[in-house]
DNA sequence: GCAGAATCCGAGCAAAGGCTCAGGTTTCAT
DNA sequence: ATGAAACCTGAGCCTTTGCTCGGATTCTGC
């Protein structure tokens, strides 16, 4: 019944081949994941479809969890540079800009692969989130609520972790039902952001 | 590798004590649902904190996914009662009424306990949903369209998939943020809803 | 070339989980 | 009261999964 256990790595790989053993261990995962959702990730399942022994996999990640948390940091880590950028341009814009600005950012990393970003948010609901992911996503947050304060918004705290929600909610809903276009996503977002705000 | 098998009761039961025992499975799968989630749901487990013997369990449940499709299954059907009284209620009504009934019904089933409604709602995602719960989503779906049409609202299936993702999003949220009062979060989607469906 | 570090391998153990089955108990109808 | 049907029980089989360990292989710096 005791969770919370050290989720890095157990070692850090040296050579290029290792480096490789641990890339090709993500992307095993990530597809696995994407396939069959948290259920179907097993470590064997992994370390097979990765083409690297078990043995391999376990010199650098403590157990499956450790695995997947990785690709949750990984993803959250894209996600804080891209919001970071959409912040900055944000500076002195109106708030019907920065909204765009910000959702587009949000989009971001559904643009190159929807399914497999879904996943990985699934994921991350299952998971003890590490302190260093806890903190990126904090820093997340905290960079859409400045937006919004900033544009007077009443309880800015609030009201990003609704369109946050939506926003999620709306781009996996489309992934699933298989539209393929993340830009028609964006507009119908931009109006309910713009409705929840009272813009 | 294949798929899709039956997933309906194994045996009805006739007489009180053993309606009782299917009672205390379904119970009890919410209960761990609820705590662990889908992955944490064993039949072990549900036997146990049932009260119940493995074989007794087995005896109408072919395996967990019968017992995790059942829960989504009533849950589904309770949520289509709510949204038909909504539509009837919206018949005469302006846009702006019929987004507040539709919105308040979708609430409803998170009012009574909403960490179990997400649990499920979490679980469904995870299940290959059984022909008659994949027919209540799609009368619901049916519901909202129609009123949505009936408004002129132009692509009513896009923007009803729309609306129930954000919906369902933030009420998770909500819940998952220790947010108690489910009646806040009403006006919150129906300033968004507005703002998606330009009214 | 060579020593030592880094890496890789995969058989196999222990634990957990899905599920069966043979046999016992309770309920019902007559 | 009695036989049949419904119901319950849990030891235990088999598969899956997480993970370790001893030993083989490859790389790196000198």
């Amino acid at each position: 019944m005791t969770r919370e256990p050290p989720v890095k790595l157990r070692k850090s790989p040296r050579q290029a081949r290792a480096r490789a053993t641990c890339e090709a261990v993500q992307e095993a995962a990530a597809r696995i994941l994407q396939r069959g959702g948290v259920a179907a990730v097993s470590t064997n399942a992994v370390a097979e479809l990765a083409g690297v022994s078990i043995g391999s996999l376990y010199q650098y990640y403590p157990g499956k969890e450790a695995i997947l948390a990785e690709l949750v940091r990984a993803m959250r880590a894209e996600m804080l540079e891209d919001l970071r950028r959409a912040a900055r341009a944000c500076d002195g814009q109106d708030i019907t800009r920065a909204i765009h600005l910000l959702l587009a950012a949000s989009l971001e990393h559904h643009r190159a692969d929807p399914a497999r970003a879904a996943a990985i948010e699934e994921a991350e609901r299952h998971l003890p989130l590490d302190a260093e992911t806890q903190a990126l996503k904090a820093e997340i947050a905290a960079l859409v609520i400045a937006v919004l304060r900033a544009h007077d918004v009443p309880e800015p705290e609030l009201a990003a972790r609704d369109l946050a929600a939506m926003t999620n909610a709306v781009a996996d809903a489309a992934c699933l039902a298989g539209e393929r276009d993340v830009d028609a996503i964006l507009p119908r977002l931009e109006r309910a952001a713009r409705g929840y705000l009272g813009v």
